[in-house]
RNA sequence: CGGGGCGUAGCUCAGUCUGGUUAGAGUACUUGGUUUGGGACCAAGGGGCCGGAGGUUCGAGUCCUCUCGCCCCGACCA
């Protein structure tokens, strides 16, 4: 492409909206155009690396057997009806109707279509495992769009789905996607980390993501510093103690605590760790139907993981409690307990299950009980309540859990027959008889991969693309267009790269040399040749984007260092 | 959905408090000239429903009411 042709529109101002690095410089760049909240154009610059990265998707699910489609972007409100979905989703679903007054809805997803496509036409286990997908634009009306094209409302989503006749086979397909997308992420250039992840309110049996690494990122990542476990912090878990703090000597009593209502207070008050000391936290549990107060207990010194608590009851939603909540069935704040009352639900974290000579409280105005054994509280009902904080012990190798932020890029989740089943979409086994498929479900985010990149991949100039993700490897600038042999020699260049398969950006637009310099940059080609007053010495000079170093080299030597560099 | 901020040229913004010639700057764009290794200079141009509607006023970008949009914090987010 020659750039005077081009359409790339740069600026030097970003547009006031946009406080990412990635939207800064994708708009700076000339990659994306906002077009209203969550909802982005892409121009020519950002089209190419959306079909790069497309590209390789595509290549690597051809690898694994997977099969492309390309299901309707509106799909009709009664298959959401019909899995119950229209419900959950609620306002994100963008609804409408036709001219014969039908109920449609933008796909946020595809679950739903992609069973129906499949129910009633695969009907036996021999057809099976069975991988589709699609990369497809989405819709989700989300609240609160931001972030330019990390948390758009309509995005690009690689989605796919597989059905299998049982969980073996979709644990082999599990991992095969889970290799799959990272080797699309190794090729994309990106420094990555593949974490466990909370299953959530959707079941199944197990789900990972896949997290880029940048300090933007919204999620915050458990990961241990010397093995590879990494866990979304909702979903984190870590190694039990093994070494432990001096445990108080003291027999059971209840114990006068005036107005000792935290934990730090307690803790002082009795010199006594945080540790041996218990924390309630009370929600109000929202669930489908109703809700009710829930009290978590979990040792003074931990935290309470929100998404584990709710999970643990299965609720929808927790909200905190108000005091007068609290105070209407008899509970009183910064004395509550776990012994001697029938109050409240009680969840306890399983960190405390057998623990002995704690601090508790006495469900009594400035009273505490000391001495306390919770061993007696084996008929609770324990989960995994805390949230594992920087230092803890990995739970693989004992090695040091360290906290990162992440950007979420792609979910790999075992469904089971969560949609299957309610959807009716079965096959017959061996033995004739009927099974709803077992099913897979694999997402990658596609444009939220192109602001990833950028995120990882930038300076204080622009975008510096991966070579994977470059929307053309090389740029042959040229200094001043008028020096009539530095135009034919830029030339010849350009047409050789081509010839070779690389990708090239001919800068033959009639501008100053500084000009194009920081056009590069801020586009952020891997590799900038620049053709000036050197080459009347033989010499041109190549600027790496990544470094933004310059090597001189030979004229005729371009190619052969080209190549040397890409490698 | 709660709280806050902002809507004036393609982009970034001044002007609004305190109403008063023809609404400005920088940048970008067009034409001509001089420049040519880090976003050049000179000259001449084109480009505005001042987000929208209603109101107050002799007079509204500016004051009032309503409304729409966008951004930030939070709630939410397969």
């Amino acid at each position: 492409m020659r750039f005077s042709k081009a359409y790339i529109p740069t600026t030097k101002e970003a547009p006031k909206d946009a406080q990412l690095p990635s939207h800064i410089f994708l708009s700076r760049a000339g990659f994306v155009t906002q077009v209203a909240a969550g909802l982005y154009n892409f121009l020519p610059m950002g089209k190419r690396v959306l079909r790069k990265i497309e590209n390789i998707i595509n290549e690597e699910m051809a690898a694994c057997d997977a099969q492309e489609v390309d299901l309707s972007f509106v799909t009709p409100a009664e298959l959401w009806e019909e899995s119950g979905r229209i419900e959950k989703f609620g306002k994100e679903l963008l609804r409408f109707r036709d001219r014969k007054e039908n109920l449609f809805v933008l796909g946020p997803t595809h679950e739903e279509m992609m069973v129906n496509i499949v129910r009633n036409r695969v009907n036996s286990y021999k057809q099976l495992p069975m991988n589709l997908y699609q990369i497809k634009t989405k819709f989700r009306d989300e609240a609160r769009p931001r972030f330019g094209l990390m948390r758009g409302r309509e995005f690009v989503m690689k989605d796919g789905y597989s059905f299998h006749s049982s969980t073996e086979d979709l644990d082999r397909e599990f991992d095969a996607m889970e290799a799959a997308y990272k080797r699309i992420l190794e090729r994309l250039g990106l420094n990555f980390r593949i974490v466990e992840a909370d299953s959530g309110a959707i079941g199944g049996t197990g789900s990972k993501e896949l997290m880029v690494l940048a300090g933007s990122g919204e999620d915050t990542l458990a990961v241990c510093d010397t093995c590879e476990y990494g866990a979304n912090v909702e979903a984190a878990r870590r190694a039990p103690r093994s070494t432990f703090p001096e445990a108080p000597s003291a027999d059971f009593a209840r114990f006068k605590t005036p107005d000792i209502k935290s934990i730090d207070d307690l803790s002082n008050f009795f010199h006594v760790d945080p540790y041996y000391t218990l924390k309630a936290v009370v929600q109000r549990a929202v669930y489908t139907e109703g809700s009710e107060l829930v009290c978590f207990f979990i040792r003074g010194c931990d935290e309470l993981q929100e998404v584990k608590a709710r999970n643990s009851v299965g609720a929808i939603d927790l909200v905190d409690a108000t005091e007068a909540e609290l105070t209407e069935i008899g509970l009183l704040p910064g004395f509550i307990g776990p012994l001697d009352q029938d109050k409240i639900r009680i969840v306890m974290d399983n960190d405390t299950r057998g623990a002995t000579t704690m601090i508790t409280g006495a469900n009594e105005a400035d009273y505490h009980f000391v001495g306390v054994d919770l061993s007696v509280m084996n008929e609770a009902h324990f989960a995994d309540l805390i949230s594992v904080q920087e230092g803890d012990g990995c739970p693989h190798c004992g090695g040091k859990i360290l906290h990162t932020k992440g950007i979420e890029v792609g979910h790999i989740f075992k469904l089971g027959t969560v949609y299957s089943a309610p959807l009716k979409a079965e096959f017959l086994d061996e033995n004739g008889r009927s099974q709803p498929f077992i099913m897979g479900t694999y997402g990658m985010g596609v444009s939220r991969l192109v602001a990833a990149v950028i995120e990882q991949h930038h300076d204080e100039k622009g975008c510096i693309w991966t070579h994977a993700t470059a929307p053309y490897l090389v740029n042959v600038m040229v200094s001043n267009i008028k020096e009539e042999s530095h135009m034919a020699y830029a030339e010849e260049l350009y047409a050789s790269l081509q010839s070779r398969g690389i990708e090239v950006m001919l800068d033959d637009r009639k501008e100053r040399f500084g000009f194009k310099m920081s056009d590069a940059e801020l586009i952020g080609f891997p590799f900038t040749v620049i053709v000036g007053k050197e080459l009347e010495n033989g010499l041109v000079q190549i600027m790496v984007r990544s470094t933004r170093e310059m090597i001189t080299v030979n004229a005729a030597d371009v190619l052969t260092k080209i190549e040397e560099l890409r490698q």
